[in-house]
DNA sequence: ACATTTCAGTACCGTACGGTACGGTTCGGC
DNA sequence: GCCGAACCGTACCGTACGGTACTGAAATGT
């Protein structure tokens, strides 16, 4: 199952890193000891300080190996009519909330926001750029697709993508970061995801067309 | 200048606290050490410990200070028009931007969330009901006055809250919090707040009157 | 004037953790 | 069969921090 090269990380290492990711999912920053890991890992401190240099080293590495596994669905775009193009915003909405709402996810971010006050927050970049981003360029090519077939109309993807965001988190982030249980609103992920590409493309309608088909409003 | 009762703290508990604040906003938590808080407080590490309890009660006494001089501007509604509608949701909007994106609120948050990996987060909900829920009832009234006026419409008041948060904030706060300096575009808070409440509005019309003077659309 | 409380300042203790060093074992190359 | 590298397991060290104990001074009440 590796045609992922993971990262520039041996088999060996990412196993480490797996059981890092394990202990800090479920125990939070302050569990991730390099005792603790070790022993999760079946492996030496000495090693641990070899691989990753130090314990920061380490959180980088848990990070990269996490963000190394996210795949994005080339969002490969065919001539796509509007139902089908409706569909596939809904369905990157519902990944956005599925991704935000784990517990991977959950940690991560709450580990790179709690180091984001000292040193340049290297963290917190690795993970705005190998996460954030990454899904952000998805969903952009997804979004020029769409203005291409005429479906909506922006001016600046990025711009329009973080209206698209925000509509789809919403509060819900924020939230969960701060250890609110999902309300069962939150649950129904589909719902929401419905409910923001409605309002997205309500908000960006499609530039007037000679053969305007559009009828209400 | 007291006629904020502040808190069930003493004025000197509240000067401490006052201290341990600017220690922490920029320092991060991890300048946050007892020692550090009653060097630069001047008073005892023992005092402290009467009058927090410990470490974790100094971290949500302060969050309850500063929680305690978030001051709502009651918002009172008389009859208001479209023009001072919009312009109350936009100096709302433009608090909103101003106040997360503050040292203090990103400190806060921060420390809020690093600890909501353990014990029930306390933390994360003492700055849920007494920070964002203060501002959310201050919005949602805003918005019920609105429909009142018959300026826009909405079902849940709760529900169009939350988008209307959603489009001012959008992924902004997010990237704050992982230090992410504000862009340049973030700055303009005032331009956000008026592209949010224009989006709100697009997406909360008025049911539609016996006299509709509504044109377009 | 004296007793009591409060608190600053400091010294102290236990511990937990980051980081290092070392002995023993496995494994691949020659 | 030998060598060296990689590595596990563990023991170890220094330190920093949370928390407590003690002392002496200021303040407050009687």
């Amino acid at each position: 199952m590796p045609p992922v090269p993971d990262s520039d990380f041996t088999p060996r290492q990412n196993e480490v890193l797996a059981s890092a990711l394990r202990l800090v999912v479920d125990g939070g920053e302050k569990a991730l000891t390099t005792s603790a890991v070790a022993r999760a890992a079946n492996c030496s401190k000495e090693s641990l300080y070899r691989w990753f240099g130090d314990r920061d080293g380490l959180l980088a590495a848990i990070v990269a190996h996490q963000a190394a596994k996210v795949r994005v669905p080339s969002e490969s775009a065919g001539a796509l009519d509007l139902a089908e193009f409706r569909s596939r915003l809904a369905t990157f909405a519902e990944d956005l909330l599925t991704v935000l709402a784990g517990d991977t996810s959950l940690a991560l971010n709450r580990i790179a926001i709690a180091h984001a006050s000292r040193h340049g927050a290297p963290l917190g970049r690795l993970l705005l750029e190998r996460g954030r981003e990454r899904i952000a360029t998805r969903a952009r090519t997804l979004l020029e697709a769409g203005r291409d077939q005429g479906h909506i109309d922006f001016q600046d993807a990025t711009e329009a993508y973080r209206t698209l965001y925000g509509l789809i988190i919403r509060d819900a982030h924020g939230r969960w970061l701060l250890g609110q249980p999902p309300l069962e609103e939150d649950a129904d992920f589909a719902g929401q995801a419905r409910r923001a590409v409605d309002q997205f493309i309500a908000l960006h309608p499609p530039l007037p067309r000679n053969n305007a088909r559009q009828g209400r409003s």
